[in-house]
DNA sequence: GCAAGGTC
């Protein structure tokens, strides 16, 4: 009679299911590089070891990449397909072996389609054929009590409806956006273009389609003028400013009137109304929420805040990252961790009147079956952290610090002053009781505006009423942080995968980065995609699949008949496209070669004066900065950029030292750089 | 030098 082996998801949670069921010791084996766990439960030989999230994957037997359409796609061991997923082919081997040894098979991944997915090719490639007789583990949180209640209701897997779903998502997934990719590429090289990847995928496609959508009612967009009024009054020597009660006229001979009418007259207080409001703190951070805070407060793209996040967590600094929750629940030693956070200084205050008071977090509405909301492990870190760790790491701290925090009072006032019989309004915001927004710091972002006592019956003077011609404000463009919430809304991709997808968008060169401008090519290959296979860019069929697939998890049909269902669709609308192909490379090609598609060329290297200067983003740290692009062979030239706003590139060059020169957008007004940090003009 | 989804 051989063990039980259980199959878990990732490493962290074999450790943790070990951990939960052992009734006495556990041996830890090392198999191929790789760990796994062995012990007894409830007098059962078990042991347990891990995939590294999906360790197969589909891809096409041939390998040419220049050749569509493909339709035939097989599942490989993904070390074979991907060189980043090396190491799955140790893990693979690790768990060949440990099958060997086993009379019973439980699939212990995550609870959801991915998860069935990932333990059911295991079982079936891996441990050869295993995938229906094997138990299925079904638990929602990594907590002992949990684990072994999944471990001890533990039943054999019916229908294997997810699992089909999830295989059937990987194909569609992968004959839409190799194909579509391929086309859109290869059509451009067909028309005698040099070769550049032009992207197209199930989740790239409706998310470029919200960033055009947008560009095009910016485009669009025909702004209307009105005006605005505001009086500036006097007493005692304090001075106040206040908005005409209508903040937009539409005409500029009523606002003039308004002025008119008010210069030279006495104001006087007709109202002020005091209201105390009550501000509860923000939920835990699930890692969407993060990511958006962390583009508001530091100007990180989502892709950056995961991959700092993500080395945080390897130090054992912060939690699991990619979750979904926003709760903390009591079973994670919540006061341990407070008081552990306590013992770092700056925030000792904070974590001690927490600890005083006994409170317990808020929680959002967001629950993830499999993690808890991201929080700080209570630990310190044990070497200095960089600039973007350092940042990310205080946030994650102070917002789940803030989740304890007491509701916060603030007293709002509005004052209403009548020049006759026009009226002005002004507000005051003020803190009464901080609560919560001392815990979360800066990142609170609540401002006081004190206004002077001010009581009914005042009477002030009329010094002056501005009259301000404002024209309203175009659409915005999305920027990294509303495009992942805007994703999030619309249920396009993952919270593990968005990231992603917004820094493909910007690498193929279809948008450009910080506020999202759509290029001559995103806008091609957008229209393209409408023009001749509109099902793919739309939101319609993505919806289509996702329910199909749904009826596939439940098995109440065929899911290979669903699947070819699908495949046909997408082969008809590719054939739409491929039909089209020289004009569409014609399309592309003009675009490709238009100045606005080398956005990232700021001129030629004042050093070399053979190579480009282009923007460029370090590996290793994740920042941009300029450099030559005969690097590393000819030239070294480089400079640093400022890691925020948007890089706007000129024609023309620095009087004093001929390095190019760029504009630094962020909301305000543009701020004129020579990119050379050696500049003369630098000096002052 | 193709997607999207896991995870390291």
């Amino acid at each position: 009679m051989g063990y039980t082996l259980v199959v878990c998801e990732k490493p962290d949670a074999a450790k943790r299911v070990a951990d939960a069921l052992s009734d006495g010791a556990i041996k830890i084996m090392s198999v191929d590089g790789t760990s796994a766990y062995r012990f007894v439960h409830g007098g059962e030989e078990f042991v347990v070891c891990s995939a590294q999230g999906h360790v197969y994957g589909v891809s096409d037997p041939a390998e040419e990449r220049t050749v569509y359409p493909v339709f035939d796609v097989e599942w490989y061991p993904s070390n074979l397909v991907d060189a980043e997923d090396a190491s799955c082919g140790r893990r693979i081997s690790a768990i060949k072996k440990l099958s060997a040894g086993a009379s019973k098979f439980v699939n212990a991944c995550d609870l959801d389609v991915e998860g069935e997915t990932i333990g059911y090719n295991i079982l079936r490639y891996a441990c050869e054929g295993k995938e229906k007789v094997a138990f299925r583990a079904r638990f929602s949180t990594l907590t002992e009590e949990d684990l072994r209640r999944a471990f001890d209701g533990i039943e054999v897997e019916e229908g294997q409806g997810l699992a089909l779903a999830g295989r059937s998502r990987h194909v569609i997934d992968f004959v839409w956006g190799v194909n579509f990719s391929r086309a859109l590429s290869q059509s451009a090289v067909g028309t005698g273009h040099r070769y550049r990847t032009v992207s197209m995928g199930r989740v790239q496609g409706p998310t470029l389609g919200f960033l055009v959508d947008r560009e095009r009612s910016i485009r669009g967009f025909v702004p209307v003028p009105s005006w605005k009024v505001s009086g500036e009054f006097e007493k005692d020597g304090k001075k106040i400013t206040a908005a005409y009660f209508q903040a937009r006229l539409p005409a500029g001979a009523s606002a003039n009137s308004v002025r008119n009418e008010c210069l030279g007259m006495g104001a006087v207080a007709v109202s002020v109304r005091k209201r105390m409001t009550q501000v509860g703190p923000p939920a835990p951070f699930n890692i969407g929420e993060l990511q958006k805070e962390a583009y508001r407060a530091f100007g990180y793209t989502p892709a950056m805040t995961m991959r700092v996040t993500e080395r945080l967590y390897l130090g054992a600094l912060v939690s699991y990252p990619r979750t979904d929750s926003q709760r903390l629940p009591p079973s994670l030693n919540l006061k341990g961790i407070v008081a552990g956070i306590g013992r770092i200084p700056e925030y000792s205050e904070v974590a001690t009147s927490i600890l005083e008071s006994g409170a317990n977090p808020v929680e959002g509405p967001r629950f993830d079956p499999a993690h808890p909301a991201l929080h700080p492990t209570g630990q310190r870190p044990r070497k200095p952290l960089n600039r973007m760790e350092s940042s990310i790491f205080d946030l994650i701290v102070r917002r789940f610090l803030a989740a304890f925090g007491p509701y916060a009072k603030r007293e709002l006032v509005d004052v209403t002053l009548a020049v006759g019989t026009h009226k002005f309004d002004l507000s005051g915001w003020r803190t009464v009781f901080p609560g919560w927004i001392k815990y979360y710091g800066r990142y609170a972002g609540f401002r006081d505006r004190e206004l002077p006592q001010i009581s009914v019956g005042d009477n002030f003077t009329v010094t002056d009423v501005v009259v301000e011609e404002e024209f309203d404000q175009r659409p915005r463009r999305y920027n990294p942080g509303s495009l992942l919430a805007k994703m999030e809304e619309e249920g396009i991709g993952t919270k593990a995968t968005r990231a992603d997808t917004i820094a493909t968008l910007v690498g193929r060169g279809y948008v450009s980065e910080g506020e999202m401008e759509v290029t001559d090519l995103g806008f091609a290959v957008a229209e393209a995609m409408e023009r001749f296979a509109p099902a793919i860019i739309g939101t319609n069929l993505t919806r289509e699949i996702e329910e199909k697939l749904e009826v596939v998890e439940k098995r109440v049909e065929n899911g290979a008949a669903i699947l070819r269902e699908t495949v046909r669709t997408i082969a008809d609308q590719l054939a739409l496209l491929s039909a089209e192909e020289g004009a569409l490379g014609r399309e592309l090609g003009a675009a490709l070669t238009s100045p606005a598609a080398k956005t990232s060329v700021l001129g030629r290297c004042p050093v070399c004066k053979t190579g480009a200067l282009v923007v460029v983003r370090s590996r290793a740290t994740g920042k941009r900065f300029v450099g030559c692009s005969n690097y590393p062979s000819t030239c070294r030239a480089s400079a640093p950029l400022p890691q925020r706003g948007t890089v706007k590139t000129t024609s023309r060059s620095c009087g004093l030292c001929s390095w190019p020169i760029v504009y630094i957008t962020r909301g305000r007004r543009p701020w004129r750089l020579c990119v050379n940090p050696g500049c003369p003009g630098e000096k002052k």
